[in-house]
DNA sequence: AAATTTTTGATTTACGTACATCAAAAATGG
DNA sequence: CCATTTTTGATGTACGTAAATCAAAAATTT
């Protein structure tokens, strides 16, 4: 049986109300009492039982995600997946404010994270849009010891307690390996069709494919960057422009959401060249093109993944607590037609 | 606030005596009356709070896990990850006992799982090798109601619970295509190192492979399959073996554990000859081989999340609970040098 | 209708922790 | 050494559920 605060009792030779000032640091200790106390816990190896102590306290956990609107696919399947977390809120308990923001909007964001301030919140998840305005916003939470964590994707320069995302680097890196060696060794052009340069996670992207292409595919050029604003319609003119202007390009790298839009672009050139396509986000239009070879693979950031992460490490923080770190670790997925889920 | 026992009691007007029998399915409640109150608990949507039900029951989890024993190191970091486990019993209410077999060997896995029969157990998870005396015993103790979980290779025609570990069909197809677009239309022969046809896992990677290269890539021939038995040592002379008999060869691809045997084989060989190689499982040294570029992708499952499902999934099975689904399903991870954990 | 069995109610204790209250003891100041 | 402040102890209640006991009521059998 593991030890309990009566055991860490008659180890210090206190009474019980003592242990509990120690351990939920209420003031009326003597520091050698308090010394006493906290070695009798490492020494017999207490641990508070978060089940029952929740329990006792009644403790909900009110928490706030702050996610875009915006009606590309990937967005709407972030939406589903924290309005699912919402569905478990009770057995988790967990209280969950959904506040939608417009994508790409500094003073918006900004504005919903300074209502949240001298509210009793256990925590916030946003997806950030990268600027020193939302970095100072989030700092003000944070000032006032409310666990912030960045959704999908990253602040520069913040004291946000965590990211719950993956690697964007290292995506636009594989991206650039994929593409290259699927394209082995042959030479043409490449376009690349990005959702914003205001979001950190395009950033990255690009950074990392760049550098890679650069490095080890010196045959391949990448043309301007394409913004698509994640938006399909305009995503869609985009690279059917790019595409028309030049007939060098020989593969397409879309780091950004908005894939309806290009799709259709590749699926009107399909019959007269071959392109090799890599695209971000599974979703149910990445799938289909996936499946009948329109897209050649698909990195994937698994949204239910991000969200479960984020209500785990908002939770703990609000507790002081230490998490598995790497169940946290969100992974780059990388689906080929052959391992869809 | 969530509704209790008591608010059952009340919408259903019986006694919170009557209300414990029914959830606890213990005798003594007319058939009128028990459906009266599962009535009310649908009615007022109560959800058991199963911290308090646990912390109530004094309950903890006696689990097994049963692996093979063996010096791959896949093997070593599946051991090790459920030794962590052990190392979150506390807090997780679980008691995990670890059973160590010799790998392959059916006789002494069935006895093992024989041994378990009548006993208190919450849970066992089992690296199934495939045989039919091993499904029986499996049968006998899920017929004794007592959870089974799969690890890592599944059972055919068993009445295991869950299976915890990749689709191997899909793995195997993934790494055909990977090494058919890495080759890039180039001829040649393949070389394919098993640890042994005896595991199901093998047999579908290999299954599935084959398929996507008859299918896809006519021009890449399969040589017959080598079984290293997952040892180093005995892989190496294997494929050091194919490598000096055929200089048609072009690529390898690894679907069992002893890769350092392979690598060394292929390193061998590596000044003199271009191979494109696949392997599975990611360990210190398919790392190192990736990242030195003797190795082109690795293929991986991650042994943590393995194990961290199967105690999950042992316990909702133990309490008759629900697994959010998607979060059990275990992905095929895909490594390339660039997003290396 | 009486005797018996089955069903239901009322009540208590327990799990491990949190939190509050009041009294007693110890330390500190003058 | 007394008065004051600080520290500690003792005790009780609460959280939501499990599990047990015993009495009371209802249903069933004879």
């Amino acid at each position: 049986m593991r030890p309990t605060v009566h055991d860490i009792a008659a180890a210090a030779g206190v009474s019980l109300a003592t242990v509990d000032r120690v351990l939920n640091q209420r003031p009326g200790v003597r520091l050698v009492t308090r010394e006493k106390v906290e070695a009798a816990i490492r020494q017999i190896g207490y641990i508070r039982d978060v089940a029952a102590a929740n329990l006792a306290k009644g403790r909900v956990y009110p928490l706030v995600f702050i996610v875009p609107t915006g009606d590309n696919s990937f967005m709407h399947g972030l939406r589903f997946e924290v309005h699912q977390a919402t569905l478990r809120a009770g057995i988790e308990r967990t209280d969950i404010r959904i506040i939608e923001v417009p994508p790409f909007d500094v003073p918006a964001l900004a504005a919903a994270l300074d209502t949240l301030q001298g509210h009793d919140i256990a925590g916030v998840a946003l997806v950030a849009t990268d600027a020193p305005e939302v970095s100072a916003a989030v700092d003000r939470l944070v000032s006032e010891r409310i666990p912030v964590v960045t959704l999908v994707s990253d602040l520069t320069d913040s004291t946000r307690h965590h990211y719950a995302g993956i690697d964007n680097i290292a995506a636009g890196r594989t991206a650039a390996r994929l593409l290259g060696r699927f394209l082995g060794g042959r030479q043409g052009d490449l376009t690349i069709l990005a959702g914003s340069m205001l979001v950190r996670d395009h950033r990255e992207r690009l950074q990392g494919f760049s550098a890679v292409m650069a490095e080890e595919f010196p045959k391949l050029r990448l043309l301007p960057v394409l913004e698509g604003r994640d938006d399909p319609e305009l995503a869609q003119s985009l690279v059917s422009e790019a595409l028309a202007e030049s007939q060098d390009i020989i593969g397409v790298y879309s780091l950004g959401a908005g894939n309806r839009g290009l799709i259709a672009a590749v699926k009107a050139v399909r019959s007269t060249r071959e392109l090799t396509v890599v695209v971000h986000e599974l979703t149910q239009h990445t799938r289909a093109a996936l499946q009948d070879g329109t897209i050649d693979a698909v990195l994937n950031q698994d949204a239910g993944h991000e969200v479960r992460s984020a209500v785990r490490v908002m939770k703990a923080t609000a507790d002081g607590q230490a998490v598995i770190a790497d169940q946290e670790r969100i992974r780059l997925d990388i689906f080929l037609k052959d391992n869809l889920p």
